[in-house]
DNA sequence: GCTTGCTCCTGTAGCCACTACAGGAGTTAA
DNA sequence: TTAACTCCTGTAGTGGCTACAGGAGCAAGC
């Protein structure tokens, strides 16, 4: 029982999460399942906003549903920090690999924009680069 | 009428995409509908190899299908070059967006993860960066 | 001519992480 | 009491594929 009593809305303002996400989560099992009112709404009280910001921040950092699942149980020490850790490495390395494909990715691009640009290619120089 | 008839089989190896994706690009209409033989088999040309392998080059620079189309209609001079280079440079300026957020992401998960294997926090490195 | 094994066909459903309804019900302020 | 608002469930859509199931065409060997 930790403070007041918080709407979906109000978890939803406090937290940037979308209330539809909200319960997405709850159905996914991401969160575990909210009390409800005498009307059957969700209540949600400090801890579901600390759980909620925690994995609004893992998420915009990539993680997936997944990953965020064991990150989570690291946090409540069912799991070794060890596994948090080995994650992070591992989803570092994956960011690593992207960035260096995006980098040749906007050299690509940039070369054929520029050629297009200056007129120097017969026909569309990005048509051309698409085309061999 | 140009060159052999090629089966859905060989196109897909001769193009490096999936036969599942080539029908799926048939059906949101991203290649125009296959001639059939008899037994009612897709047909298709040397032609049709050069606009799969055009599809599958601009996929891997990270079009989206609806530019793609854009793109095959400035390779066939029914859009001007110039739509084309609008389309590379608004995309490549969304490639560098995402280069810059991935590289903030990785300064972070580095971070994260180097003062936890240093064993500097008391509780977990990672979890911790993710509760504030 | 028949069988075996391969390729191909259509149609549907699943993936991820949401997002967007529709149609109804609880709640609050004037 | 009425209006405006928030919330509820359930379902379907997004993009770009991928993975079946269940059937049919086709080529080679016997």
């Amino acid at each position: 029982m930790s403070g007041a009593e918080i709407t979906i809305g109000a978890l939803s303002e406090q937290t940037g999460v979308n209330i539809e996400t909200v319960r997405y989560y709850e159905r996914i099992g991401l969160i575990p399942p909210a009390h409800r009112s005498a009307g059957g709404r969700r209540v949600f009280d400090t801890d579901d906003v600390q759980r909620l910001s925690f994995i609004r921040r893992a998420r915009q950092l990539g993680f997936s549903t997944d990953e965020i699942r064991s990150l989570l149980d690291v946090a409540k020490g069912a799991r070794a920090c060890k596994d948090a850790h080995a994650l992070a490495v591992k989803h570092r390395d994956a960011v690593r690999a992207s960035i260096r494909d995006l980098r040749r990715l906007e050299r690509t691009l940039t070369e054929a924009a520029d050629r297009c640009s200056k007129g120097a290619s017969p026909g569309c120089a990005i048509v051309e680069a698409l085309s061999h």
